[in-house]
DNA sequence: TAGACTAATTATAACGATTATAAAGTAATA
DNA sequence: TATTACTTTATAATCGTTATAATTAGTCTA
């Protein structure tokens, strides 16, 4: 149930003294309950409807906020916007080069790549980044 | 000896019908022997002593060229700049989160994680990214 | 509860990277 | 040489995002 995740969330945002206004309840709502990686202006889209005098600086501005408190990570992306994830907890994407959906997809993590990586340059290694491109099940269909 | 490479990127693009003109020549030139991953900015500012009235799209448009030609790569971060690799075979890159280096650097491939995405995701899998991220041992003695 | 303080929202301007446009220059072709 | 296509240049436009300043709303304290 998504409200669970919304209350904890809420709780999370009380206990760092952020204030729950209603932009932020309805963003961080649509975060959890869209179960997608939104990006900052799909989100402020959804909600102009609840929202019309809503500015896409609340957005950014509350992304931002939630980001810090560790309830979203910032997917970002070369060319076109980033996109938000709900989803704290490590995992990786698959993305499709045709309809640009984002799926979420498991792996035990790269640890082997990291300490070879780290033994290799030298470097003091924190953290890596990976995604899988390729052609999702719908549009393959469509040829 | 990196006279040689110039020479087969010149013949490349040669065959490809480009025309070489002498911006062309010196981006190309800049970016296989700078041996780093400049912004189209950073090869422009180098250029400007020789080309004074070359124009920044110029060298938007023959990265471009170059890229569509198989020459180079380009490195996409959300927040700033593009980034070009004119090393072309596969490698991956480590980065410095405190200076922004970015080394090169070899690993076999993760074809078992893009065999696994495929299988549980049911995409078609075809290429992945991947990046890691730490500090280097330059900014590691600096504390 | 009034007044004061602080935080959040809004509207709008600014920013930086990149791309589009149109004019002018250059090279290839006939 | 005249025609044509390609390239460069200068400049304006675009897009995502952030900064600014004014307004509004919430919280605290006397
Ligand atoms: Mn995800
Ligand atoms: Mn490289
Ligand atoms: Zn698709
Ligand atoms: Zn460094």
């Amino acid at each position: 149930m998504s409200s669970a995740k919304i209350n904890a969330a809420i709780d999370n945002l009380k206990e760092a003294g952020v204030r729950i206004t209603p932009q932020r309840h309805a963003i961080l709502e649509h975060l959890i309950e869209s179960m997608s990686h939104p990006t900052a202006d799909e989100i402020y889209k959804a909600l102009e409807g609840k929202f019309p005098n809503m500015s896409v600086a609340t957005v950014y501005n509350n992304l931002r906020v939630f980001k810090e408190a560790g309830l979203v990570k910032e997917l970002t992306y070369g060319d076109s916007s980033s996109r938000f994830d709900c989803v704290t907890t490590d995992h990786y994407h698959i993305i499709c080069d045709s309809c640009g959906k984002i799926v979420d997809f498991h792996y035990p993590g790269l640890d082997e790549v990291e300490s070879l990586a780290e033994s290799v340059t030298g470097f003091e290694v924190g953290r890596h980044r990976m995604e899988i491109y390729g052609i999702c099940p719908e549009c393959k269909r469509k040829h």
